[in-house]
RNA sequence: CGGGGCGUAGCGUAGCUUGGUAGCGCGCUUGGUUCGGGACCAAGAGGUCGUGGGUUCAAAUCCCACCGCCCCGACCA
């Protein structure tokens, strides 16, 4: 590609639309163009590198036997209906109407999809197994689309689907995957970790994320280094920090707390309360029906973990009035005991624990001296807090550490859900109809393209793995008079480098140099030829590999040394 | 959906408090000088000041409504 005939406007400056570093380099490069929020154009530059992340990830399901099929964007909403999601998956979608008036939904995912065409052709177990996927965009309502291509209304997935015999069949279809996705990180030059996840609306039942380590991501990881469990913030399970030793129990007795309402005032004098030693008490609307939800004063509810308990996501913080119409008390005083009436669930780090403080379900009053079990019942004990920075690892005792990052894959082991729901069976050896074991896996490809550049930049630009890049080499003479020495050399080794088979730029715009410069290491080009007439004179042109020095070499060899610097 | 911020030329922005000719930088066009790290000089083009309504002799500026974009939140009582 002559850099004259192309289409690749860069900016000098950054548009103010943009908050983190990818984001803006994605527009300053100009890969990318804004049509509207959530919504973008990818320009040539950009779709080349979305290309390539989409060849690494064809060649890996292709290698790991995956089937690439392309299903419909346009979904009936009957299918949602059979699998039962149509309700649950509400939010997310985008819906259109035909003529007739009949709604359609743009497809937020494909497992309705693909199991009605497996449940169409599916007869035997001798079929199985069978693990199909396409690339192809997605449409999601999201409540906040954000960060360029990080969270859009609109974007590319990879999604697989595999159908097996047995649990087991499904386990080693899911290993693949696992595989296959660890592979294509690596090529893609992404550092991800594979994490433990909660299933959430998926509805699977277990599952791992694939998250690429990024300050700007939206999801928090927690790992132990010592023997490398890591898990989603939402699923991370820590080791109970118990209350240390006390004194004998004391009776309950109700105190006057005047204007306090947080856990934080209680700790404050006069009254001093550690908040291990308070009891916080949230309420939540779940199914139309109050219920109260303990946890220590120093921990947070992990809803994630909450709807695990609960088993159900049909749930959420109950409004100031209801509160009070139920416990004739504002939020700030709420307490559970002696309540007999409401289901009361607790974080089991509170199990046993005596000499308690929390609120007494009447304005400016807590109860102190409260033990659970005594004063208060608790019908259901569950791990509901979210873990933290610190804590012991529940595996090995090591302290635990967290850190942001952008998921950019995710696998999940599904079961039948889909299959019963919609009919994918199949006979087994015994002539017995049996319900395919099923997997979904996905990759975000937009977002994996941005989360590169999250990870892999600098302050002059975007710094490309050669797997990705648009182009590998950039080939930058300083002259661009047709008959100078300077364009001839750099016209033949443009021509030499395509022939080898290397992807490359030739940047023939009359510009000055330091135009040139500025711009192959804005878009990030892993390696530039940079030719000369001074250092031509001594017959030699500038090897520079991005973000490393600039090597003077022998003309005659730069083509080969450029061979031996990509690999 | 709640809160906050912002909409002025392709991009970045000043002007708005205190109403009175819409300004600057980048980019763009033309000419010239330059030519190894986002050149310089000169001359230009380019604006429904987000949209609609209102107040006023007069509105980018004040008021109302709407639209759009960005950020935070939407569990922590």
């Amino acid at each position: 590609m002559r850099w004259s005939q192309a289409f690749i406007p860069t900016l000098k400056e950054t548009p103010a639309e943009a908050e983190i570093i990818s984001h803006k380099l994605l527009l300053r490069a100009g890969l990318i163009r804004k049509l509207t929020g959530g919504l973008y154009t990818f320009l040539p530059l950009g779709l080349r590198v979305l290309r390539k992340v989409e060849k690494i990830v064809r060649e890996e399901m292709d290698r790991a036997g995956a089937l690439e099929v392309l299903m419909p964007a346009l979904q009936p909403p009957e299918i949602w209906q059979q699998s039962g999601r149509y309700e649950t998956a509400q939010g997310v979608f985008f819906k259109a109407r035909d003529r007739a008036k009949k709604e359609w939904i743009l497809g937020p995912t494909h497992e309705e999809v693909i199991t009605t065409l497996v449940a169409g052709e599916l007869s035997s177990y001798r079929q199985l197994p069978k693990n199909f996927y396409q690339i192809q965009t997605k449409f999601r309502d999201e409540i906040r689309p954000r960060f360029g291509l990080m969270r859009a209304k609109e974007f590319v997935m990879k999604d697989a689907y595999s159908f097996d015999i047995s649990d087991e069949a499904a386990q080693a279809s899911y290993k693949k995957m696992y595989d296959a996705y660890t592979r294509i990180f690596e090529r893609c030059g992404l550092k991800a970790m594979a994490v433990e996840a909660d299933t959430g609306v998926m509805g699977g039942k277990f599952s791992h994320e694939f998250m690429a380590p990024a300050e700007t991501g939206e999801n928090e990881v927690v790992y132990c280094e010592a023997c490398n469990y890591a898990a989603n913030v939402e699923k991370a399970a820590s080791r109970a920090s118990q209350i240390e030793g006390d004194a004998a129990p004391q009776t309950a007795e109700k105190f006057p707390t005047p204007g306090v309402t947080t856990i934080e005032d209680l700790t404050r004098p006069p009254f001093q309360v550690p908040a291990v030693r308070q009891i916080k008490t949230l309420v939540y609307m779940v199914e139309n029906k109050l219920a109260l939800i303990l946890m220590r004063g120093d921990h947070q509810l992990n809803e994630a973990k909450l709807a695990g308990a609960l088993g159900t996501a049909a749930f959420r913080p109950a409004e100031p009035e209801e509160i009070f119409t139920a416990l004739q008390a504002h939020p700030g005083s709420l307490g559970a005991v002696q309540v007999k009436d409401l289901p009361i669930h607790a974080d089991e780090t509170l199990l046993g624990a005596v000499n308690m403080t929390t609120g007494a379900n009447q304005d400016g009053f807590h109860w102190r001296g409260v033990g659970i079990g005594r004063d208060i019942t608790v019908n259901k004990w569950s791990d509901l807090r979210l873990a933290r920075s610190g804590e012991p690892c529940a595996r090995c005792g090591q302290p635990l550490k967290i850190r942001r990052a952008i998921e950019v894959g995710h696998v999940f082991k599904l079961g039948t859900k889909y299959s019963q729901a919609l009919n994918a069976c199949f006979l087994d050896e015994s002539g017995k109809k049996q319900p395919a074991v099923m997997g979904c896996y996905g990759i975000g490809v937009t977002r994996t393209l941005q989360a590169i550049i999250e990870q892999s930049n600098d302050k002059d630009g975007i710094l490309w793995p050669v797997s990705v890049a648009p182009y590998a080499v950039c080939v930058t003479p300083l002259t661009v008079a047709p008959d100078s020495a300077v364009m001839k050399l750099a016209e033949q080794i443009y021509a030499d480098l395509g022939a080898r088979g290397v992807e490359v730029i030739l940047d023939d715009r009359d510009d000055r140099p330091g135009v040139k410069f500025k711009d192959s290491e804005l878009i990030g080009f892993p390696v530039r030829v940079g030719i000369g007439e001074k250092s031509l004179a001594r017959g030699e042109v500038e090897l520079k590999k991005r973000g490393g020095p600039m090597t003077p070499v022998k003309a005659e060899e730069a083509v080969e040394k450029v061979l031996a610097s990509l690999y």
